[in-house]
DNA sequence: GCAATTGCTGATATCGTTGTCAAAGAACAT
DNA sequence: ATGTTCTTTGACAACGATATCAGCAATTGC
């Protein structure tokens, strides 16, 4: 039927685990066999049994995608940031959609890594965010690396953003427009990144001894619908702020709907700013100012960690911090008074 | 280190092939072995290895999804979908995202199934439609199922919705408040659920005998820059329509922001229709008319097809087609005028 | 009562790789 | 010349399942 490395090893005159030598790239191999090996290979389009090989290696040459997240797009850029490593080193993605809430989620999916020899995981936010979750991986000796962790854990293999930093940097950009009645939607607290947009925030107005006005503050969740109701809570109380600043566009967006259907003019009435950069950002009208990660790059760079980890072959990468972006559009103006 | 068939056999005193007739559900095992074998598995906690499975009996347990679409929300409800019928099954899903536009296509993923050794594959639009890939996939006698194929072919198993219907119910709602001056706008020619909601669309008008504006119609690709520039045309023309239709939700937010940003009022001046119902539509304010399609249903009936193609065991399931609803919001309103 | 069929079971080969270990020859040191 | 090390190679076992086929007992048919 298809061809083994006993076809090969006939064909190029040398033992079944000579091939093997080559195909693993071994060391001592004379450079003539090696020739005739490749060139055998070749001649007979051989491929290995990428199971045979995961049977006596016990590695599957898959990785999986820990995900328990509402954003779609955030999530599909994620997939296709990793699919992009993959696709570069022969290996495969497999999808593992989790339920954070989900007690034996730790145990399930050490039971899943081993039913499939799975070679490692990426960890997305929410899940990154749990550190018993992280603590049973640690302990079944899973390799894995984290997008998104809640501190920068020296012990494992993280990419992060600088949502502390962007959030800051966008609160200084607000109020150098001359807002200071600022209103801000926070994320679902146990999300690490939600403390950081919030901590970025209220240093910032802080720091230039702008009230907090805490009926402006609410919590959502990372959804439009939270969105929604909390800008119709924070509309209608009688003071209204000239900003909200929502932790995500999603929130943002429902904040827009809620002003909207108040008949509140955006932005000469009340600014919105979200976070992300969604594509719903751009198209809503007007467009959202907002705060781009680059999310598929981030993706890309954690696959490389990981793959530098289970592969002793590729190359080692390092744990790093992304820079995020401004997006001033048209959500966000001079304050008209 | 982990327990194998071996340890059960000796455990219940019984040969590995008897293990391994009680694991697959083989017929000829005495009720009396079986029980005494499953309560060994039991005991020892034996889970069969996956690799070993599949090298010896040519099966992979794992199935892949093929794509190419802009449309983030629609791949994530399909994911979803098969995610649930592969967790009942134990199948696992991996990745597979294509470019409907390399030549290679049908080769490589040819290439990609035999080396996984992958049972299946489920294949989405646009590369439902593309009927080389689909004769490539006969040929190498690959299972598949098919969600929205471009004709119900006879020899291959699909799940598809009633576009055609749909869209001739909507644009019947859409007479029956009183509009005549109806633009549409087509998504991808190639792409055969365009035609179908397109024909549904012209069907309808044709039959009530209202004249169709050549200038009103206009081909998008399913994205919202391509509505929001095929939007942009039709409202620059002296003569506007007083809806609008688009072939899908996303295109449709792009007609309402052109609208907005030339201070057309909607729905006042200017209904709005789309298909899909994406989170976008409702979303939106005001929120979009818009067609509904069960997506998920019929990714988890397409998943369910496949493996009762692939495993024997599993019960087989017939294609079928899903009926969508009409999704009547704020953006489609009687004639004013 | 004897042959044929059916139900249940196990010994052993097999899938296509990698791992272990030993052997042969070359290179080097003494 | 002899012993030691290093490089290159191959024979064979092993990974953990399923497949083949044969054997034996129990049932059925005539």
């Amino acid at each position: 039927m298809s061809v083994t490395i006993k076809d090969v090893s006939k064909d190029a005159n040398v033992s079944i685990k000579t091939v093997s030598r080559v195909i693993n790239n071994e060391i001592n191999v004379s450079e003539d066999t090696k020739d005739r090996v490749l060139q055998s290979i070749l001649k007979l389009g051989f491929k290995p049994n990428k199971n045979a090989q995961s049977l006596r290696s016990k590695r599957s040459y898959m990785i999986a995608l820990l995900y328990d997240n509402p954003n779609k797009h955030y999530l599909a850029d994620i997939q296709s940031g990793i699919l992009q490593v993959c696709k570069e080193t022969g290996y495969n993605l497999v999808l593992q959609e989790c339920n954070y809430q989900n007690k034996n989620l730790g145990t399930e999916i050490i039971e899943f890594i081993s039913d499939f020899q799975i070679d490692g995981l990426i960890v997305t936010p929410p899940l990154s965010d749990m550190d018993d979750l992280l603590a049973s991986l640690d302990n079944a000796k899973v390799h894995y690396s984290i997008i998104a962790p809640s501190d920068k854990r020296t012990s494992s293999s993280y990419v992060s953003s600088n949502d502390y930093d962007a959030s800051y940097a966008m609160t200084n950009e607000i109020i150098s427009k001359g807002h200071t009645d600022i209103g801000f939607i926070k994320g679902h607290h146990k999300h690490s990144a939600s403390s950081l947009r919030y901590k970025g925030f209220s240093d910032a107005v802080t720091q230039k001894n702008i009230p907090l006005n805490s009926k402006w503050v609410k919590e959502g969740n990372f959804t439009f619908d939270s969105g929604f109701n909390a800008g119709l809570e924070i509309l209608d109380s009688p003071l209204c702020p000239s900003v909200i600043f929502a932790s995500n566009d999603y929130m943002a967006a429902g904040v827009m709907k809620a002003a909207q259907m108040k008949g509140i003019k955006i932005p000469s009435e009340l600014c919105i700013i979200g976070f992300d950069d969604s594509p719903i950002a751009e198209q809503l009208w007007p467009s959202l100012s907002t705060v781009r990660q680059p999310v598929k790059e981030m993706a890309c760079h954690a696959a490389k960690i990981l793959l530098g980890n289970v592969d002793g072959l590729s190359q080692q990468t390092e744990s790093r911090e992304f820079k995020s972006e401004l997006i001033l559009r048209e959500s966000l103006v001079n304050l008209s008074d």
